[in-house]
DNA sequence: TGTACATCAGTGAACGCGCGTTCACTGATGTAC
DNA sequence: TGTACATCAGTGAACGCGCGTTCACTGATGTAC
């Protein structure tokens, strides 16, 4: 991570990422943003999958520190899950990349399957406190609702802002039966 | 719809969906599995996109179809909805080409805009559901309980049958406040 | 019935293009003595 | 302090490849007279 170069290498695939996503994004499109030559991107990452690896656990892992420095001193249940949920939302609301990064990515053959370990670790967080309320099924409704949190992500950043609307809406969802 | 040879571009794309998803697929993989010279592609179709949103198209259609039939009479509530939900799942549940269609369609820049319209149908149907239980927020819940429509069949596609877990989990979300 | 012409799905070689990747090289910095 | 060598990020021209698309052509079928 520490590598300048390398940063500016991911910082430009996210930048990239914004206005034309993952899929369509090429190695040259990275070098010309990033303003280094073709040659260097090798310098740096062993091919262009290594790369979009690199920046989807870049995006993850971000968010994922946040969500737990927002839930770290709370016990497992509803608030918690609801805590650690708008910390979530407010972590993808900072970076337009957010939206190549939660749709394309699960279809880019590269880095499926680390997406899927990925949304694996979110949904064990969620498992937990569906577990804590007494909540049956609570490993397959903890992934139901990642993909939830995904989609609310999506809409508020079609308006481009947290929505107390959407927000609501997911929540009502945590308490069900 | 029913010129023959444009069927078999079609289905040689669902069969190729299944193993590969839509993103790399490529004109010159249908024309090889379709068993037609390459130049037959262009008599059916404008282009590339035009071929995708066809293939998205079909396979929507036939899922929509099903559900109606399962809920035509039925009045709006809870019961519609699983009823709804049910047949949504069984019908995912026929072809594999599922997971591509579902997962990789809303990435591709060529058709996610077909993509967002039909989600946008399967959301309308969902809301009238919700808006009879008296639910709030029943236009933002329905499009988040779509898109767990679609990760519950994918769920149900990993372990190649129809699963009860995963089936009363997404019910349970159904019912909340 | 026979002849001339129109239509149109189908063909496949050919095209230009942008892609991911390679590689011989440069030049700055660090280390040894 | 000066000289020789090693290291390594960075360079950019060049590569082969597969892609989407085009187009002049074929041949079967339908229509007119």
């Amino acid at each position: 991570m520490s590598h300048p170069t390398r940063e500016a290498l991911i910082e430009a695939g996210l930048r990239l990422a914004e206005n034309h996503g993952l899929a369509g994004m090429s190695v040259n499109d990275v070098v010309a943003e990033a303003e280094v030559a073709k040659g260097t991107f090798y310098v740096h990452f062993r091919d262009r999958t290594a790369y979009l690896v690199s920046l989807h656990q870049w995006f993850h892992d971000r968010l994922k520190e946040s969500v737990l420095a927002a839930t770290a001193d709370l016990p497992h249940g509803a608030e918690r899950l609801r805590r650690g949920t708008t910390a979530y939302l407010d972590g993808c609301l900072q970076g337009k990349a957010v939206k190549a990064l939660l749709l394309d990515a699960r279809s880019e053959p590269a880095i499926s399957a680390e997406v899927q370990r990925r949304n694996a670790d979110f949904a064990g967080l969620a498992q937990e406190d569906f577990e804590a309320m007494g909540r049956p099924h609570a490993e397959t409704s903890a992934r139901l609702y990642v993909v939830m949190g995904a989609e609310a992500a999506l809409m508020e950043l079609e308006v481009g802002k947290a929505s107390n609307e959407v927000r609501a809406a997911l929540f009502q969802f945590i308490e069900c039966g």
